[in-house]
DNA sequence: CACCGGAAGTACACACCGTAGACTTCGGCA
DNA sequence: TGCCGAAGTCTACGGTGTGTACTTCCGGTG
């Protein structure tokens, strides 16, 4: 569908109008992505958008799939040179929170992206090892589980456990109340959470109170 | 600002603008709420809007302070009957996650209110009890100091692990790619999720990792 | 009591947005 | 060569936030 011949009298329209997004929200967020505006930067007419996206909400799916992608990246390259599963989901959890510290825009754009659990797992989420975040995520535990150290029957809350503790931190130091903490004290608790996260993982969990 | 003799032509319109914005972002959340309908539904002309407000933003902040508040009647709510502190920070936990799921839409506004530190602990944010949710936090946790469960120095790091952990699992199960679990699902999975969170605060909490 | 100053609300206007329908351009295939 | 369908343009509509200028009406002061 966005093979090489659909390059027509544009080059790419599609893909130049996911790239105006990305510029368009890195700042200011889902919100900013504005159809008009991606199209005037694209050298083309507003109405043009609509040979590609059925409205302005798939246009930002769309942004939101390549942020996700961008943001996958950014904990593959946390990871690079890790074997040891806890190091890896340790770097997953710091990357996932650098990212939305780094990029606070794309972040918010990216939950869109997550806001359909199938999207997360789809191929345009994935970073370069073809993995979405939320994959990562399985991943890592899968790896605790293999070398012993986690209980596969605990793996599914342990990744809600750790997926809960570091998108709200995540959210609430981007966008949220902690916003405005300077930075170096940000990254210290986020150092703290992930490694009481991680630490939590590896011990058994306690059983739902009843 | 806002007295009795406020009222003049309309009845209190500043009020007025505020429950239609509650009504309006109740469902769609904050981006729901637009000026022009507000007015409209208080039987008002669009620009009397701003006799009251710099703008719409400053409406939204004001509805989120009202959203904030019915989030804390809401966690008081749950924390009635409660006198141990366990159980108070466990009534906390559940209460904050009921109010995401509950009312998606006036969580969501809320998260504007609390987007400002200062706004968090404004009285117009506050439940019956005049506490706003993270000093219901803060209360909770002062209570497991008193009766000796926590360590002080270490409370910091308890509301920031519960509070990200809380808020995450709301944020992901309200909005987020885990929206569309069914709701009994949910409940139980929060309520683990809480139970754990509080079992991990009344032990000593790991030292941040070197 | 008359009056008037300022607060509350109105009328109109503007630029911008998302989107609909009909038209034009252009490339590839018969 | 001719034509068909995809890609993009033109024009238009209703909706939104907001600026400027005007009107209405209450309450305190002479």
């Amino acid at each position: 569908m966005t093979d090489a011949r659909a390059a027509f009298h544009h080059g790419d329209l599609r893909a130049a109008l996911i790239a105006s997004g990305l510029e368009l929200s890195r700042t200011a967020g889902a919100e900013a992505i504005v159809l008009r505006e991606a199209t005037r930067r694209a050298g083309v007419t507003a109405r043009a958008a609509y040979r590609h996206f059925a409205d302005r909400d798939a246009l930002v799916r769309a942004v939101a799939q390549a942020a996700l992608a961008e943001m996958a990246r950014t904990i593959e390259r946390r990871q690079q040179g890790a074997t040891d599963p806890v190091a890896m989901l340790h770097a997953l959890g710091t990357g996932y929170i650098q990212f939305a510290l780094d990029e606070p825009g794309w972040f918010d754009v990216a939950f869109f992206a997550m806001a359909d659990m199938l999207n997360t797992t789809a191929a345009e989420s994935a970073g370069a090892t073809g993995r979405s975040p939320y994959q990562q995520l399985e991943d890592a535990l899968a790896g605790l589980v293999r070398s012993g150290r986690l209980d596969p029957a605990q793996a599914p809350n342990a990744a809600l456990v750790c997926w809960s503790g570091v998108h709200g931190f995540a959210t609430l130091t981007s966008h949220g109340p902690l916003r405005d903490r300077p930075r170096d004290q940000v990254d210290q608790q986020a150092e703290y959470l992930v490694g009481y996260l991680v630490q939590s993982v590896v011990t058994i969990p306690p059983p739902p109170v009843a």
